[in-house]
DNA sequence: CTCCTTAATGAGAACTGTTATCATTGTATC
DNA sequence: GATACAATGATAACAGTTCTCATTAAGGAG
């Protein structure tokens, strides 16, 4: 037996997947007391980190901060610089492309993050 | 006139020059020291962010940490895990891949960034 | 069901990287 | 050389995150 399922954690993990977001760790804390669920702060932290290291949730950096969405499936993301909402897309690379990468530099490639950073349609109208 | 061009700035412009490597403003601080150049934290943390605004300088998050190159001009990056090391590489992606997404997603495409994480070739040997 | 080990928690301190404050300095223009 | 104000240095403040440590509670064993 090495994790074990505390409640707290599965009220972290249903509230990443009861959203269709990326939150940030205090997003997360505003929408379990909103659910009046009573986590800790650092138990919040602990739980976003454990679960993305289980890829259970996907996890973002956007200007050094961490965001956490339901979805552990890697896939690129849309930045707007607008309204600052971040959009999915599936991953534009593709097994080619990384197997280039890789021969040429003779890097082996474990993962590859693509991140687009403009203006969504939304906030353009 | 709206800038001007003090020692310091030239110091931190230097360093990032003078080095083929991606600082922390922390490693910039030592190579100031090193070189016997005396600038503040605060104004090592300006400049780079001043060269950074004015495409002087690249910079790179990792990990949520900046980091700066003395290369301004677009390009990619793979992140050794090993080592720790950055390596950079010409954009991977062009101007079909771009307009491919904004035709899709209707979002138009300022700036984007590929990032791979691996091991490179030294720290596979 | 009770006991037991230890993973997980809560509260708050500590830490890290970065930005803001503000009095002082020095660059570039007149 | 006088002047304006961009830039500096020192330090406080800040934000996000991790650490500490005493306490709690999962969940396997008996």
């Amino acid at each position: 037996m090495t994790y074990r399922n505390t409640k707290q954690r599965k009220d972290v993990y249903d509230v990443l997947k009861g959203l269709d977001r990326h939150l940030t760790a205090d997003q997360v804390m505003e929408e379990l007391k909103k659910n009046d669920r009573q986590v800790g702060l650092a138990t919040v932290y602990r739980n976003l980190h454990h679960l993305h290291e289980n890829n259970m949730i996907g996890k973002v950096l956007k200007d050094g901060v961490a965001l956490y969405d339901g979805n552990p499936e890697p896939h690129d993301h849309l930045h707007c610089r607008m309204c600052g909402k971040i959009f999915d897309v599936p991953k534009i690379l593709n097994e080619e492309n990384i197997k280039a990468i890789e021969d040429e530099k003779g890097f082996s490639v474990e993962e590859y993050f693509t991140t687009f950073e403009g203006v969504c349609n939304d906030c353009k109208k």
